[in-house]
RNA sequence: GGGUGGUUUCCCGAGUGGCCAAAGGGGACAGACUGUAAAUCUGCUGCAAAUUGCUUCGGUGGUUCGAAUCCACCACCACCCA
């Protein structure tokens, strides 16, 4: 099977502007391509991630990626998909948050001399100089076919700014800059990027005379349209300081069925034949996916160790095994009241529950248990010597850590 | 630059002087049923030392016994005209 038949069976190629040219080059090792991350967090996400797994099955296939950090495009800030305007980030953000992107990044793909680069579009677009760039670049662009472009169009009933409508030719201008210095022939994005993309691919045409492809992803939608990688606390992180290995080894573990079998595909570098096999199977057996999947990502994400550790807890909690792999959560002297802690504190100090009132609530409506046994008073309160033995604190089905005090 | 409409709790959105911590829906959370799924049903959804108190309806100041609601100014947004 060749690389860009894997890509189609895995369900992420969505759009192509020349098939045939494409299949070519990345089949052969041929293509630099590059995909755009703008840093407007300081860490890379789950949708990120979907775009570095790409990476690196390019880059097995002998092809060179650049991964280009949006140092300068971020000062703009990208409408595509948005309905609201992004606030301004400082420059001191961004680039702080650009060098939070290195890091993570080089744990995916391997940046050794002449395998993949790393290039931040701050260094050709933070210096120009307007007039030059209008006439330059300006020109070669129609607000009319501007206008048209999906991204656009529902941006023009909440409101747009020339500023952001301006992030089209930034887009394009750097597909430019690449292919000049680099060399780089094609261009990946996630699929709501493509009228971005072809901006790019027009303006070397239009400058240059030449042809450069580019290909969109299928961005990674839940079967009900709605997008992954997004919770009610916010975006599923790839740094464990933001979202914890546990935690995002649980994201995966509970995602729907409808989905699991097509996140397998997309995500993973589990063989298709594998997965074809999973394919099979039905109802609870569901489950056994899920567990795959999540182990795999969290594998990939966290390493291995990290993997074990939350399938081991994930065990302990739904399967009865150790304790010993259970998050962890610190109470301190400053949580008792009379040498006693209540119920509700513990809660809120372990961070289960977002604030006492919640925590009642919980407590209220039996949802919490302690070493099993359910709390239906939310006054009773705790000696610290019970701290010493095993304290398994419960709220709801999921959520749970042990307690130790410091 | 001119005119009109708008800014409400996580989101959408009702509320035009007291009965407002603020309808309804969504989401989130908890319970039942399950497979750590979906669907469904129930509860719940500002904070707290909790039959009470405190803070909230873009911002500031004012009118009033009492303001999300009225007035003034400011900020931001949309639409129409230039």
């Amino acid at each position: 099977m060749t690389l860009y038949d894997e890509l189609v069976a895995r369900g992420l190629i969505a759009q192509v502007t020349d098939e045939d040219r494409i299949k070519d080059l990345i089949n052969n090792g041929k293509a630099t391509f590059y995909i755009g991350f703008d840093p407007t967090a300081d860490s890379l996400h789950v949708g990120h991630f979907m775009a570095l797994t790409l990476m690196k099955r390019l880059q097995l296939g002998g092809n060179r990626p650049i991964a280009l950090v949006g140092g300068g495009t971020a000062m703009i800030g990208d409408p595509s998909g948005r309905s609201d305007m992004r606030s301004m980030m400082t420059t001191e953000t961004i680039d702080h948050n650009v060098e939070c992107f290195k890091k993570q990044m080089s744990r995916f793909i391997d940046f050794g001399e002449g395998k993949a680069m790393l290039v931040n579009n701050a260094d050709w677009l933070r210096d120009l100089n307007f007039l030059d760039f209008m006439r330059d670049i300006g020109s070669a662009f129609s607000v009319n076919d501007m206008l048209r472009a999906r991204c656009y169009v529902n941006r023009l009933q909440s409101g747009l700014s020339f500023l952001e409508f301006s992030y089209m030719l930034m887009q394009g201008y750097d597909f430019y800059m690449l292919y000049q210095k680099y060399g780089c022939n094609l261009e990946f994005g996630g699929d709501d990027q493509w009228s971005n993309m072809l901006a790019g691919t027009e303006l070397i045409r239009k400058k240059l005379g030449e042809d450069a492809s580019a290909m969109t992803i299928n961005l990674l939608l839940k079967h009900d349209g709605t997008k992954m990688g997004k919770t009610a606390g916010g975006a599923i992180w790839l740094d464990p300081e933001k979202t914890s290995p546990y935690d995002f080894y649980q994201y995966w573990r509970n995602v729907d069925d409808a989905d699991v079998l097509k996140f397998l595909r997309m995500m993973t570098f589990l063989p298709l034949e594998q997965i074809d096999e999973m394919d099979k199977w039905e109802g609870s057996q569901l489950n056994e996916a899920k567990a795959i999947l999540a182990y795999e990502l969290t594998k990939m994400v966290h390493g291995e160790e990290e993997a074990v550790k939350a399938q081991d807890a994930a065990r302990a909690l739904f399967s009865s095994g150790s304790a010993e792999n259970m998050p962890e959560a610190e109470i301190t002297e400053a949580d008792f009241r009379e040498g006693k802690v209540d119920i509700l504190q513990l809660l809120f100090s372990t961070g289960l529950a977002a604030s006492r009132s919640e925590a009642r609530r919980t407590v209220q409506q039996g949802g919490v248990t302690v070493n099993g046994e359910k709390v239906a008073d939310p006054f009773v309160s705790y000696e610290p010597s019970v701290f010493a033995e095993e304290f398994i604190l419960k709220k709801g089905k999921k959520k749970f850590c042990k307690v130790i005090m410091k």
